[in-house]
DNA sequence: AGCGCCCATGAATACGATTACATTCATGGC
DNA sequence: GCCATGAATGTAATCGTATTCATGGGCGCT
């Protein structure tokens, strides 16, 4: 017993199965009332369109897929904060009526082949590739392919984005800990180039320290590699250094756990001693103790723009960078400077 | 100028385009020879083959479709713990060279229509369904798909399953707690028919204090949405009761999160006047201050699991439902009793 | 009444690969 | 020396739908 196909509708029916192809298809050119019986009887007999014989003729395709870069030595966690991107570009695409093809990624040559070219998606988002802007940028020069990554927007450069305003993060985050009054304000992340983004959220931090002249001493500030050992790590490092301090803006939210991790274990209380600010407001840090005050990345917001950006892209219409504004959420683990 | 064929690499490397498609697929129909030079003409012209097409002709696809719940009302988070799950399913599914889609659903009675028999996917895995027996049920009748359901095994239910041992992950909590002198243990969590993850915890809570000879106080059983508010109330409500209790097991390391601060807010303290376990073992709760003492379900090994139990499923194989030890991971949250 | 036009539908073809079947050529056994 | 065998490749049918082109019938207009 084979598959049920469009010609089995079309014979129930009493129709041609093109008939039947047009009615699924809501076309304006079958008849409505044919198009209602074409429809039940597909309804009825459980028929549904073959994607695969669809998306051959019509030469089209209604998948895009989401590549997540996968660092080689990572245990198997997605970046918590991709989670939630991840599922509200998954609902924007479900409306817009494409699916989600998923994977992770190491950096390989040719994945552009193994999905675009191979007709396995329209469009791919690039998540987590912040890193390889060489890499990027040549991707950007294929132009027959439509790739839309998530990152820092650099002006000049070839390719398509969509991003937060780090930087915008970086200075709300720094001007909040101001305005409580903290003067010595450390920074933990690392801004090499091998993260865009956290270069963004520096540039902030100084921006923001320099308006209200102060200067970013380098002793202030700590590579922290992005997890929670990393800002643990960092806290202490800067513990050892013997600089004073009274709040530290850290680069990303598991950093800012790691490093508050740290400093109450040198038996530093947060906030009462030490305020500190993460980035990214992942689920959890709402409901630890302290609750962390945390710059909010709208991920609701992000992946209908990251959607909206691509699906124009893949329409072969203009489709300019964004970037988002961030918004700090403030909760226990900033205070007042004693 | 139109897509490259496997035509025109036929036409390049001067033979038939059946030997490409032998070629590019490493039959041993073809000469060694012949086989380098096609593989070599299409990997030098980009060339890769058309899913669509292949899918269409040879009636089978490598794609597997991941259909995580959605509960109606909820924000854009995935369930943390889902996170890494979905990870390690896709991973698995790569190294098996199976594509995964992915998709937020709400309840709906044709999914199934719109995933297999669209030809879309070859299996279906259902995570975040606990709660719908009868719906899996019914699907599980449908015997021309091939789903396999993330979640408890029930002797005698149709369909395939493959999930956490929840039993043994509350026995062991429990016993953990009761070895540190802990008599009084207190369990936070929905054991309606909505969660039977949470029944299974709570059977092995149970189980765990009557080898000890206790009874299992329903004053010390309370209620709690699997979330972090949920968890934070259950927790009050348990004070508002004055039943004396040093230790609590929580269904889930949300309802843990909720729970602790509900009882620092309260002012006590965990560890040291309450001891304090969860569930699951999400990637934050290593680093939250306390750390958490918490359930282990090994994701890596769960992925591998389901995409091979699947994808016997999906090859016509006899697949057994499987159940898989959790372990315990006893970090700060718990503490010897006073 | 006759002409043309549009609306609804049917017939036929094309999408790009996989695969059953046919063909060719060399080899070996007798 | 001839036929059977098998390896390597070519030919052609086929997968299920979208779409182009052809067709017929009803309707308005003169």
């Amino acid at each position: 017993m084979s598959r049920i196909t469009s010609l089995d509708i079309a014979k129930l029916a009493g129709v041609s199965q093109a008939t039947v192809s047009r009615a699924l298809r809501e076309s304006p050119l079958v008849r409505p009332e044919t198009r209602q019986r074409v429809q039940r009887i597909a309804r009825e007999h459980h028929y549904s369109v073959d994607s695969a014989a669809r998306n051959l003729r019509s030469r089209r395709n209604r998948t895009i897929a989401m590549l997540v870069h996968e660092e080689s030595g990572m245990d198997s966690a997605i970046n918590p904060f991709f989670t939630s991107l991840l599922a509200s570009i998954t609902r924007a695409a479900a409306a817009n009526g494409y699916d989600v093809l998923l994977s992770l990624q190491q950096l390989s040559e040719n994945w552009i082949a193994d999905y675009e070219t191979s007709n396995k998606a329209a469009g791919i988002i690039l998540l987590g590739y912040g890193g390889y802007r060489d890499y990027i940028r040549k991707v950007a020069l294929l132009d027959d392919a439509h790739v839309l990554t998530w990152g820092p927007v650099v002006d000049g450069q070839p390719g398509h984005f969509v991003g937060c305003d780090n930087r915008q993060g970086g200075y709300l985050a720094t001007r909040h800990l101001l305005g409580l009054g903290h003067r010595a304000i450390a920074f933990l992340g690392d801004t090499s180039d091998d993260y865009p983004e956290f270069q963004s959220r520096y540039r902030g931090y100084a921006q923001a320290l320099a308006e209200a002249h102060l200067p970013a001493t380098p002793n202030l500030q700590c590579q922290a590699p992005a997890s929670a050992p990393g800002g643990a790590q960092a806290a202490r490092e800067l513990l050892r250094r013997g600089v004073d301090f009274s709040a530290a803006f850290c680069a990303s939210d598991l950093i800012a756990l790691g490093a508050i991790r740290a400093l109450r274990d040198a038996g530093r209380n947060v906030p009462a001693q030490i305020s500190v600010v993460g980035f990214d407001d992942i689920p959890a840090v709402a409901h630890t103790t302290p609750a962390l005050t945390t710059v909010r990345q709208d991920t609701a917001l992000a992946g209908a723009a990251i959607v909206a950006t691509l699906l124009r892209l893949i329409a072969g219409q203009p489709a300019a960078s964004r970037l988002l504004a961030p918004s700090l959420i403030v909760r226990e683990s900033s205070a007042r400077c004693r």
